[in-house]
DNA sequence: TCTTGACTTGTCAAATATGGCAAGAATGGA
DNA sequence: TCCATTCTTGCCATATTTGACAAGTCAAGA
């Protein structure tokens, strides 16, 4: 892996997050309601913009709702 | 992917760096040398241990360090 | 144009990750 | 046992994520 930026690989797990949500047909309010603990659809649009440098557990409950492996909202390439 | 308790996938993704990172025979000293931006073996023994809930980047940076792909890092199983 | 749904962005408070240091625990070897 | 190395943990200050709400933007249609 070269090196990157942070605000680099941000983006990338944004665009893997939105990119799977939109596959599966589901808008941001679909998906915070999928998701057991509270979330708020503000903080999904700032990881999915990249604007924010989430949790790996925020990750894990994302990746929960959207039904795939973390390690697949995790992929760089 | 069942549910599982946060403490439960800090755990795991600790386990995989730790494993990891012994594979490759590096101590927590070794690791925090090859990384690039600064970083504490303080924040290296807490994410293994499963005390701390890292941030994607933190992640990405100890991948990089370890020369995996952070997927392999963010392996639940 | 107006409306509706979807998303973005600003701000705030609270919680917590991070970096840093120091002290303590654990481990293995001489 | 003593020592050195490695790792863990407590504490602190700072930065930032998170949840929450409100307001703004944007696109598609009627």
């Amino acid at each position: 892996m070269a090196r990157m930026e942070k605000s680099e690989i941000l983006k990338i797990i944004g665009q893997n997050i939105k990119r799977i949500r939109l596959e599966k047909g589901l808008t941001q309010v679909d998906l915070v309601g999928k998701i057991e603990a509270q979330i708020d659809t503000t903080n999904i649009s700032r990881i999915e913009k990249g604007r924010t440098n989430a949790t790996i557990h925020t990750l894990f409950r994302i990746s929960q709702a959207l039904e795939v492996p973390l390690s697949e909202i995790c992929k760089l390439n």
